[in-house]
DNA sequence: GCCTGTGAAGCTATTCACAGCT
DNA sequence: AGCTGTGAATAGCTTCACAGGC
């Protein structure tokens, strides 16, 4: 089982290696690529050998080959299939960002409660009415969502993307979700990330 | 110094303690605000113990009072301060939330080049041209900014806010950015986050 | 010589478990 | 009896440092 941690870095190296290195590029040195992620080489290293990718003393790693490992592990065998609830503003940018981005991340399904967002398609996406959760998640087999709902509802929202077969849920909502252990859960509460950097900014202004 | 972790926990213990304990409640055991945070007592006591505060072992933890003097911690003695640059969905998205939640953070200024959006006041705060951060940031005594500019534009624009006195940035652009050390940065790119809730959900289906 | 892969060490975060208090 | 505060143990993550290969 791979750690937390190291599927974040993994999902950076390879957009590094797919966005960010000049195509003309074929092998790339663990020093090379652990700088343009900031992290340090044995990091990078270290994160390999937890994919099993093997790279020449030589010459480094071989840039499209190490792409394509990564993606294997991260990817799966096919494209991965995400419903999100919640079209205010946060929701749309999630959507045309995932969009935007070339990936094996598709977002197959919105869904909101109001009624003038509901049945239109919305950065290319259409998006249901929030009855019908249950209905689309399992016709369409989704097993990732995210949630950009208010908190009020956020529970909800959670329990309902659960029983109807949700294995995975990225939380914008600012409450902590109370979820089976086997569903895996990623809380990215806006107001608490930027108290953190608030707090660390001023320690740093301090210590000037 | 209080680490990473458990000022963003205490972020959390806060948030509980002021709107979603019942106002009639003075007194709390760990147990009980642990099981609202999703952590273990132990854990919490931990964190209370970063920050010098002790309860009584027969009563608990007094609610006003911890809710007082996480406050004292993590926001100091005024207002921080916020700017954020790039008003897309995302950046109208995290100006709304943070207005909308009770809270010690002020966005005190708004950034895009889009000249129809910039010199407007947006969700009830003033937007600036881009051109006007080094002047704005130093003028405010900014030092605390959020990122939600478009991948290109990111590393210049990180580097400008640092340029005019900014101490912490908490970026949403996909891209890591370079800072030097004494700036604190914290990355939240949407699309590692969701390929990695993906991967788990995935995982967790396959040992269903 | 300079790289990779990796055992071992070091460091950080979390949990255990219990003394001490009420 | 049941809580808190905390030293000690454990678990998890990162870096060190070096054997082995080209």
């Amino acid at each position: 089982m791979i750690s937390d941690r190291t599927v974040e870095r993994l999902s950076l190296y390879r957009w590094l290696l797919e966005m960010r290195v000049d195509p003309g590029t074929v092998y790339l040195f663990s020093h090379q690529l652990a700088s343009m992620a900031s992290v340090s080489p044995a990091q990078l290293r270290r994160d390999l050998m937890a994919i099993g990718y093997s790279g020449s003393p030589s010459k480094g790693y071989l840039v499209k080959d190490l792409a394509g490992s990564i993606g294997a592990v991260l990817d799966g065998s096919e494209p991965s299939r995400v419903a999100l609830v919640g079209m205010g503003n946060l929701g749309r940018a999630i959507v045309s960002f995932v969009r935007g981005r070339k990936s094996q991340l598709q977002i197959v399904a919105t869904f909101d409660k109001d009624c003038r967002k509901t049945g239109r398609v919305i950065s290319g996406c259409r998006c249901y009415n929030q009855d019908k959760i249950e209905e689309v998640v399992e016709k369409e087999k989704i097993i990732t969502a995210v949630i950009t709902v208010p908190c009020a509802e956020a529970q909800k929202v959670a329990d309902r993307l659960v029983n109807a077969g949700v294995r995975g849920i990225l939380n914008y909502a600012p409450v902590p979700l109370r979820v089976p252990e086997w569903v895996y859960l990623e809380n990215r509460d806006v107001t608490a990330a930027l108290e953190k950097v608030a707090y660390f900014a001023r320690q740093e202004e301090e210590r000037k």
